[in-house]
DNA sequence: AAGGGCCACAACCGCCAAACA
DNA sequence: ATGTTTGGCGGTTGTGGCCCT
């Protein structure tokens, strides 16, 4: 027996949205206090007098009309939050819009396919780009270190893994085979890094093996191709832990890269 | 001015997991 | 414990507008 659909594709409105629609829906949740009644979204197109799907329904209002959602374009601030988290954690847009205010999942992933990623690509490219600055965030006191990267910020992502324990994790954006090779073949990792919000980091990044472990085995069902070498699961012990090195930077520690891949601190 | 291509965004589709009966 | 329903999510498609030739 195959799964029922959600609704009668023959008796539902499909494509944009009308005003009157809208108006509809914005009336009837603002009645609801922005929530679907007892019937759930399901039953919402009925009790609204809309002839739209539930799921329809509930994504028009979550993406456009929900209060506080925002249309205006991307800061480069936002640009380097997306970026940094996305090679984090992937395409979890759900988690990265949720550390972008005003954004909803859909907007962030639109966002990302139709231009950012572009940008990025062109950027890791060696083509011009300007991404509005190239914020350094941190002074980094080795005189050795690479200029940072212009989509280099701080992370505090702070969550749960999957044993409910908080992690305050922070990315290394992993792009480039270690060398000048910063695009292709040989793109080698993101690297995700965390520790318990209240314990400390090792001076070894391998301490952290069994959540890289998790980590990149849930990265590397992607399909992300530019992450292709991603693509099996793998090791922690695989990592080539010689493109990062930890110091300390006003008593902040710090995963720093020093063979020329782009980094993330904290 | 016309039309073809490209881009950006809204909306849809289908899978999955949690909630519920 | 199991089957069904529902909501959430990420990937993909459709469409309107803009730009270039």
């Amino acid at each position: 027996m195959g799964r029922s659909p959600c609704c009668d594709k023959a008796a539902v409105k499909r494509g944009p949205w009308s005003e009157e629609e809208d108006a509809r829906l914005r009336s009837y949740m603002e009645r609801h206090g922005g929530a679907a009644a007892g019937g759930g979204w399901m039953a919402l197109p009925r009790e609204a007098g809309l002839r739209r799907c539930g799921k329809s329904c509930r994504l028009r209002w979550l993406n456009y009309l929900r209060p506080g959602v925002r249309h205006d374009g991307f800061s480069p601030e936002e640009d380097r939050l997306i970026c940094a988290l996305h090679a984090a954690i992937g395409s979890r847009w759900s988690l990265i819009a949720a550390h972008l205010p005003g954004r909803t999942d859909n907007g962030v992933k639109n966002y990302w396919n139709t231009r950012l990623k572009k940008k990025l690509m062109a950027l890791l490219a060696g083509k011009p780009y300007n991404a509005g600055g190239g914020r350094n965030n941190v002074n980094v006191s080795s005189a050795a270190s690479p200029p940072l990267a212009p989509w280099t910020t701080t992370l505090p992502y702070t969550g749960c893994d999957s044993g409910g324990v908080d992690h305050q994790m922070r990315a290394v954006v992993g792009v480039g085979g270690g060398s000048d090779d910063m695009i292709g073949a040989s793109t080698k990792a993101a690297v995700v890094v965390s520790r318990p919000a209240n314990g400390s980091y090792s001076s070894e990044p391998l301490a952290a093996a069994t959540e890289l472990d998790e980590i990149f085995r849930s990265m590397g069902n992607t399909g992300d191709g530019e992450r292709s070498d991603l693509s099996q699961p793998q090791s922690s012990t695989e990592i080539d832990t010689s493109w990062y090195q930890y110091c300390q930077h006003d008593g902040e520690s710090v995963l720093q890269q020093h063979m020329g891949v782009p980094y993330l601190y904290w």
